[in-house]
DNA sequence: GAGCAAAGTGAACAGCGTCCACATACGCTA
DNA sequence: TAGCGTATGTGGACGCTGTTCACTTTGCTC
C-alpha cells in the first residue's frame, strides 16, 4: 500500500509487491469512477512500472478487474457486518430477526450510497452466487448473500416467516435493496437526495418483512 | 432500416438518412452486446460512411448512446403496455388493480429477460425520472414509470392500498423488479434458469402487493 | 446560374489493451 | 563462490477506439 499509491519511480528493478500495487491502484480507480475506470495502463503508471509488467501478474485487464471486483465485494460484506454488529442486544428472537433483516438491507444500501464506485464495480460482471471465494468474505467469513440468509433464518426460526415461504426468500429480499441501490446510483433516481433514498430503504425493508410470508 | 442494416456501399454522396441508420446500427449493437458494445466507428462502417460523418448528427459517441438508450426505453414501455393489454376484461376494480400491477412487473421483467442487451442499455446511464421525452413513451404516451403509477393508482382507488401509503410507492415497487432483473442479467443470479426467474418474479409481485400497505 | 450552408471525406493524434522479443536480477545448485 | 535458470520488468509495435482539423462535394435558395 505504501508503495502502491506512490507515483514516484522506484530504484530497484524488482518492484517487490507489484500485484498488490496494481490491485490497490485498480481499487482506487474503481472507487472513484466505477468499473469502466479501472484502466490497466493507468494502474501500471501509478505503480511506476511499464504497462506490460502487469501481464506477469494478471492474464489481462479483465483479470485485474475481476480481482478488484472481488475486493469490492469484500468491502460490501464488511459494511453489512458492521451494521449487524451495531444491533443492540435483545432477547426477543422476533425483534432480533427483524433487526437483522434491517441491518442487512441498510448495510447494503448504505455501502451503495457511501461507495457508489465500488458498489457498481462489485456487481459489474457476473460472479456466481455459490462461489465461496475467501476474498469476498468479511471477518465472519460470510459473503453478503450468506449474511442475508442468516437474517432470514432468524426470521424463519422466530416464526416471523412461514417455513414454506423460506426457500428462495433471499432472492426476493435481495432484489428489493439491490434494485433501489441501482436506481439511486445509476438509474432514474440518480438525483434523489441521499436521506430520501435511505427513507425509502426503511420502507422497503418493512415491505419485505410484511410481504414475504 | 432497409439502408441502415446494409453494409454495401451507396452510390450517392449524400446518405439520405444517416442519423436513423446510425441509430439503427447502434440499437442492434446494444441489443447484442449491451451499452459497451455501441461503437461509433462500427455504426458508421455499417452505414457505409466515414467515421467522421457521424459527427454531423451526434455531438459525440455519448450522444449516440443516449439516443440508443432512449430507443431501448421505448421498447421497454411497449413491452409493458403489451402485457397490460393482455389483461382480461374484469369488473371488480380490486382484481383489475392487482392484474395491472402484475402486468407492469412481469412486462418489465419479461423484457429484461427477452432483450437483456437493450434492458441493460436502457439503464446504463442516468436519465432523469421526470423527463417526458416523447421518444421514451409507447403508444399510450406513457413511460414505464408512468405505467407503474397508473397501476398503483388503481390499487389505491380500489382500496387495496391505503391512501397514506400511496406516495412513493412507485419507487418501492420499481426497486423490486428492477433488482431482480439486474441480479438475473448481470448479477449473481446470472446462471439461474429463465423460468425460475419468472417464478421469482411472480412471488415478488405478490410480495409487493401484500407488503406495500 | 452564384453562392452558401449542410453533409461527407481523409489524415492525423492520443489513449487503450495486447503481443513479441529482449533485458535484468534473484535464488538455487554445484 | 561461481554459474545459471527463471521469474520479473522493458521497449517497441499493432490494431482498435474516439475525436479534431482542414478539405471537398452536394443540394437549395436568391
Amino acid at each position: 500500500m505504501k508503495k502502491g499509491a506512490s507515483v514516484q519511480k522506484r530504484r530497484t528493478f524488482r518492484h517487490g509487491d507489484l500485484r498488490n500495487a496494481l490491485l490497490a491502484a485498480g481499487l482506487e480507480m474503481a472507487r472513484v469512477g466505477g468499473p469502466d475506470a479501472v484502466i490497466l495502463r493507468e494502474a501500471t503508471r501509478q505503480a511506476g512500472v511499464s504497462p506490460n509488467a502487469a501481464y506477469r501478474h494478471f492474464a489481462n485487464q479483465a483479470a485485474l478487474l475481476e480481482a478488484v471486483r472481488s475486493a469490492c465485494l469484500a468491502r460490501l460484506a464488511t459494511s453489512i457486518e458492521e451494521e449487524m454488529a451495531r444491533i443492540a442486544r435483545v432477547r426477543d428472537p422476533q425483534a432480533l430477526a427483524r433487526r437483522s433483516l434491517r441491518a442487512v438491507g441498510m448495510g447494503y444500501l448504505g455501502f451503495a450510497l457511501a461507495e457508489p464506485g465500488m458498489f457498481r464495480t462489485a456487481f459489474s460482471v457476473p460472479p456466481l452466487v455459490h462461489e465461496q471465494n475467501p476474498a469476498n468474505t468479511a471477518s465472519m467469513g460470510l459473503n453478503p448473500f450468506q449474511l442475508l440468509s442468516l437474517a432470514l433464518d432468524r426470521m424463519s426460526a422466530s416464526g416471523l416467516l412461514k417455513k414454506k415461504d423460506r426457500p428462495g426468500a433471499e432472492y426476493l429480499a435481495w432484489s428489493t435493496v439491490h434494485g433501489l441501490a441501482l436506481l439511486a446510483l445509476e438509474g432514474p433516481l440518480h438525483s434523489m437526495p441521499r436521506d430520501m433514498v435511505l427513507a425509502l430503504g426503511e420502507r422497503l425493508v418493512a415491505m419485505v418483512e410484511r410481504g414475504l410470508s
